[in-house]
RNA sequence: GCUCCCUUCGUCUAGCGGUCAGGACGCUGGCCUCUCACGCCGGUAACAGGGGUUCGAAUCCCCUAGGGAGCGCCA
């Protein structure tokens, strides 16, 4: 038997972490076992599906890398094939029309919460003649006695009583099939064999087996993963910032990153942290999902993301830096090689954003000096180094301006003056950056080219010359 | 209210009867160093509480507390 898992989102948002991180599992553990994983939108709800949505869920699993083999297959397709297993039900006897009137159904909530049980639907139609031809809805006739056993590949056994379900709507007045038939129908339809989705289906679980037995099929393994909480320990939300995947490609983080953090996240193997798309379908396994929910920690993804930024190819990284540089009003190919940028820069950003805002100096003049970096370095004392260095520097031919020579340059300077390496450089990365952070001086300098450093040397004397005349 | 699920450092987790309760992120001390990072070395910090079972419990059982989910003509 081969295994088949599916992803089934309803089409009511985006694609957001928990869903992805559900989608993730699916995909690994099909991967994992040679089988294939398909992809259903169910849209049995027509009032809050949307296109949008759809197009949303499919752009965040593409950016993910979540390749599907199968669909996506749409519910509301189906329709003519669900009404066909509800006639079919209906025939059998194992379900029943029920035209009880939303007063009679609320009455019987309040009375049932006023004695403290369970409110349920009292199987008051099931042996009433309703007229077909009058509205009504279809219900399932569930069993009335008896235990339905989940044997849960990540929770274990779960017992439900039969008396605790009720006769769950399968098909609404207006015609539509609720979820728990459309869910049944498709899931044996499509033949999956694992069906692995949020825990918050734990319950509907031992009606959509019992429907199963109805129909007559063997129903699937079933494994409910845990919820993905906000950093606050709250349900994850739009108040936690982020929470559409595609939020955090826009933000700049990896996809690759991401999927790291999630896969993490409820499940582990050993002490390993990072793991390549590859590792994660070699070593997925459910039995090593926790059973507890988890929140969602930007620190830990921060440090993940910063990890793949560094040792992912400059060239591959530099594309996609690409447009966040544009939304900083630069063109890349303008000025220094993005990847020798990226290269020089990888390990002090966390995202792709923050790499940008890094790099700008390399491509334009930065607007001001930061203010305590220019109050430490570029004082008189500096005056000299600076006009020393420029005087050197302006003396190297375009094509010497390269790190190694840089690098000399500005050492004969400092000994020269008898000065550390340190009294020279700072200022003139200063000078050359707008503070005082920076990659290595004489890659700076190399990336930053000649007429920009003459530039900025210049404007860096002019600005302690002009203090120093504020001051007296 | 009823049913079901869950509970190890702040966070993600290892552990599956005998460990000084391990790792990672974060925070933090130090090293490296032209700055900032990176990297390296060290530190901080947890078995929700109470009963059992056992020679021995984070591990097994029960209770309590806390958290979550479901109880829709939503999915």
């Amino acid at each position: 038997m081969t295994v088949r898992t599916r992803f089934a989102p309803s089409p009511t948002g985006y694609l957001h972490v928990g869903g992805a991180r559900t989608a993730l599992f699916c995909f690994l553990f099909a991967r994992k076992h040679g089988g294939q994983f398909v992809l259903r939108i169910e849209d049995t709800d027509l009032e809050r599906s949307t296109t949008e949505s759809v197009n949303a869920i499919m752009e965040g699993m593409t950016w993910l890398g979540l390749d599907y083999d199968e669909g996506p297959f749409f519910q509301t397709q189906r329709f003519e094939r669900y009404q066909a297993v509800i006639d079919e039900l209906l025939d059998k006897g194992l379900a029943y029309r029920c035209n009880c009137s939303k007063e009679r159904l609320d009455r019987l909530r309040d009375t049932q919460m006023a004695a403290k049980v369970k409110p349920r639907y009292d199987g008051h139609c099931r042996a009433r003649a309703v007229d077909p031809n009058a509205p009504h809805v279809i219900r399932f006739s569930n069993p009335v006695d008896g235990v339905v056993v989940v044997d849960d590949m990540i929770r274990g056994r779960v017992a439900f009583a039969n008396a605790e379900l009720d006769d769950l709507i399968l098909r609404r007045s207006d015609g539509s099939p609720t979820y728990n038939l459309s869910v049944v129908v498709d899931d044996a339809d499509m033949g999956i064999t694992h069906v692995i989705r949020g825990d918050d289906h734990l319950n509907n679980t031992p009606r959509q087996i019992n429907i199963l037995k109805a129909l007559g099929q063997t129903p699937p393994r079933y494994a409910h993963v845990p919820m993905i909480l906000g950093a606050d320990g709250a349900r994850l939300s739009k108040r936690h910032g982020a929470v559409s995947v595609v939020a955090y490609r826009d933000l700049g983080y990896l996809p690759e990153a991401l999927l790291n953090y999630l896969v993490r996240l409820g499940w582990s193997h050993g002490d390993q942290e990072v793991f390549s798309l590859e590792e994660m379908i070699e070593l997925f396994d459910l039995e090593a999902v926790n059973k507890a929910a988890s929140s969602f920690n930007t620190d830990k993804l921060d440090w993940l993301n910063q990890h793949y930024i560094q040792h992912s190819d400059p060239l591959r990284i530099a594309r996609l830096l690409s447009p966040h540089m544009g939304h900083l009003g630069i063109d890349p190919t303008e000025g220094p090689d993005l990847a020798e940028v990226v290269s020089a820069q990888a390990a002090r950003a966390k995202t792709l954003t923050e790499l940008a805002a890094i790099s700008a100096f390399c491509y334009e003049d930065f607007a001001e000096y930061d203010a305590d970096s220019a109050k430490k370095h570029l004082r008189p004392v500096a005056r000299e180094p600076l006009a020393r260095l420029r005087a050197e520097l302006d003396m190297l031919a375009l094509q010497d301006w390269q790190q190694e020579t840089l690098h000399h340059v500005v050492e004969r300077v400092a000994s020269d003056l008898g000065l550390n390496l340190g009294k020279v450089a700072q200022p003139l990365r200063v000078a050359i950056v707008g503070r005082a952070a920076s990659p290595g001086i004489d890659i700076t300098l190399q990336l930053v080219g000649k007429p920009a450093t003459m530039r900025r040397i210049d404007r860096a004397l002019a600005f302690i010359d002009a203090r120093a005349a504020a001051v007296n």
